[in-house]
This record gives C-alpha cells, structure tokens and sequence, in this order.
DNA sequence: TAGATTGTTAATCGATTAACAATC
DNA sequence: TAGATTGTTAATCGATTAACAATC
C-alpha cells in the first residue's frame, strides 16, 4: 500500500514535524485559522513553501480563508503516523536511554509508549525508569514479538549497535532511532534515523569559527 | 576574518563530520591512503561528490594516488574547529544534561571539555557527573566570563530556554546545542545547532507508516 | 460582489553528478 | 612512461520561489 503515489522528498518530510509544533501552539492559544503567509512569517520560511509542501498530501486549505488550525493540525498527525499506536522499547538502559525514558512529552504530546527498556548490565535490570522496566536483554525477543513492537530507540555502544539492529530487524523492528555514532545497514523495508550528536555538535564548532556576517 | 571567502553551504558542512569519522576508522585500521571511489563506497555517497566537497576547502589529494588518510582526518578536524580549545558548559541538569555530561566520546574521541553543568534545582546543585560539578544557575555569568565558554548546551524546558538563551548570548556565548523544542531567535553572530528529538522521532514513525519498496 | 488566499504551474536557484583535462 | 585519480568545469537534477488563475 502506499506505492502508487509519488513519493515524498525527504526535506518536505522533515519539515512537517515544524509545521505541527508552530501549529500545537497557535492551538493552544486558541488561534482557529491561519494563511499560509502568517504562518510563513511565524516560520520564518516563505508562505509558497508551506503551500507546496502541504500540497503533497492534499487540499487542506481554503481559497480566501486560509488554514484551519485545528484540522491541518490532526492532518499533520495523521500523516506523521501519531493517530497510530506508536509503542517503543529502548535498547541500552544508561545515562541516554534513561533519559529518553524520562522525557515525559513523547508520550503526552505525541502519544509514543515506551514500553521497556533493556539492558545486559545485571545492576540496571529490575529498576524502574519512570514506572518503565529495565528488562534483561534476553528476554527481548519474546517481549518484541508478544507486544508487536515496531519502534526501538537504539542507545547501545556503537561496537553492539550494528549487531543488535540486525536482531531487532529480525524479530519485527520496522524503525529504529539509532543513537549509535555508526551507520546501520539493514534491509530497505526499515528505517533508520539516525541521531549523531557528536556530529550535530561539530557542525556547531564548525559554524562558530566560521561564522560569516551575512547569517541565514 | 573568513569574511572574503565564498561562504561554504551548511549541506556540505553538515557532511564533514560524517567524512571524519569514517576517516576515523580508516586510522583506526592502519589504512594510510584512499581514493574518492572507495571511500565513496564506503560511505554510499558518491565519489564526485566527496571531490567536490572537499575541493571547498582545498586540495587535500593528490593525482594518481587519492588521499592520504591521516592528513585528510587532521585536516577535516580542522576545518570543524577540533584543533581549538572546546570547552563548554551544560544549562540544565536534568536526566538529558547528565547523560550528555556522561558521554565520554565527546571528550575522549573530539576534545571537547565539558567544565560544569548548572541548574537552579538545590537537589543537583553539589552533586558531579562524572567529575563535572552541577552548578548554582546564579554563578553562571562569572563562570562564563571567567572561563570565556563559547559553547552551551541548553538542556532546559522549553518554556526556559528563550530567555536563558538570550542571558547566555548576553554574557558571550557564541554557540548553542539547543535541545528544548522550541526556535530559538538570536543575534545573527550566534550559532544555534537544534537536537529536536521529537521532530526525529516523527519523521521515523512517518517513514515506518509510509515506506515504498525502493527506498533510498 | 470584491477581496483574500489557496492550489498549481512556471521560473529560478542551488546542489549533485558526470565528464575529462591536468598531473602525480 | 602508463595508469590512476584528482581538481574542476559542464550538465543534470531536484528543490525552492514566484506568479497567477481558480475559487471561496
């Protein structure tokens, strides 16, 4: 399914998470419409952006009038996949797996469910994160198949990463959020995105040593 | 200074730390030279690109015989300011901050010194991660001052981070590693990296939802 | 209706890839 | 030298922006 439409570029995708947080706001501050060129000047992108962009997935607006704040906000979700059930495990419970476990908007703003996390380590096993399991590593297989979990947060050295996701992969993972600074490679029908923060952190240090006067 | 030269596009900066650490691991494994074509293999990019973006800033390679690894990864480091001195400073020590403060590559592997954490909870205050000590908020600016800190990483709520981030501008921080979901709007001599996990997060689920057969 | 604003086509801009002369 | 591979120009591709007819 999914397969006769063309397919939609990868910058259009990743901004559509922005579009749906300036859009959770002007909610939240009971704002019921918008124009694409108000929006645009919130955004700071151009309005004609925004309309393409939408446009990929269908007419939401009205000749006029504008945006309801409201319905592209649900069709935004709808699109991003949150109207869905979004179960998670988390693979390696330290310092950043907990941390994601603890990050409370995930779940409230978005509805993701971390369901447990995993670990070899004997110390972390048994504690609770959050009202959230640290569960042996073995006993993931089954827990994978028994909750048909889609969604793992990968948060293991980068030497166990490549290993694991294979693993995971095969007991049913669909989409892994790799915090490993390594490439995955695994077969096309999953995805992968990747969080490199030491190469986020780079193109930072880049940036302020470089700094031009002309910013963007 | 760095004011006459074309400016680089962030699509190529954004590339350079991936390049260094793959040239990483070719150090790591005693490999001494390497050609655009394998190295484009390697990385699944293609050769004409790699030429290109390194050409941006200087011929690293050598006609006949590729690139030699050593110098390139020296190289590459430099341009992403490695070679300087990376001190920072984590706002916010709550479940993210620590476990940034925790991980140790970003010191070990890319030189960068992480010289204390601050928040205004008297629970944190005292407290170290690994070694690093948990701050009072209101000793922040003479820290700054006295340690001429360049880089933040704000690990605050998003409701906080606006007005801390123009606090820290104010007292001379040049680079945020913004981590609360909300744009940021400073001096155009600022640099902001933005880490807005959840926006990954969706863009995973929405291609969990939506993937076609030929992925990329 | 008149005014506003979308949806969409066309034009522009920038980034990627291909090609090849230069040269080690 | 002959072969390999860069540095760089030219061609292509894709993404962004502009423009405007459709229409609410």
């Amino acid at each position: 399914m999914g397969n006769s439409e063309k397919s939609i570029s990868s910058a259009v995708i990743k901004r559509l998470p922005r579009y749906f947080r300036y859009l959770g706001v002007l909610k939240a501050n009971n704002i019921t419409r918008i124009s694409s060129k108000e929006l645009s000047e919130q955004m700071m992108v151009t309005a004609s952006q925004i309309r393409q962009d939408l446009n990929n997935f269908g007419g939401f607006g009205q000749q006029g009038y504008g945006y309801n704040v409201d319905n592209l906000y649900t069709e935004i979700g709808k699109i991003l996949g949150l109207d869905k059930r979004n179960d998670m495990i988390i693979v390696g419970a330290g310092n950043l797996g907990q941390a994601l476990a603890n990050y409370q908007s995930f779940n409230e703003d978005y509805g993701y469910k971390v369901m447990a996390l995993f670990d070899v380590n004997p110390k972390l096993i048994g504690i609770s994160v959050r009202g959230v399991k640290v569960l042996d590593i073995d006993e993931m297989e089954s827990f994978i198949k028994a909750h048909d979990i889609k969604i793992a947060a990968l948060t293991l050295p980068k030497d166990q990463a490549p290993e694991m996701a294979k693993r995971l992969v095969e007991w049913g993972i669909k989409g892994i959020w790799n915090f490993a600074p390594i490439d995955l490679h695994l077969p096309e029908d999953v995805t992968v995105e990747n969080v490199h923060l030491a190469e986020s952190l780079m193109t930072l240090t880049y940036n302020i040593h470089n700094r031009e006067e002309s910013g963007d």
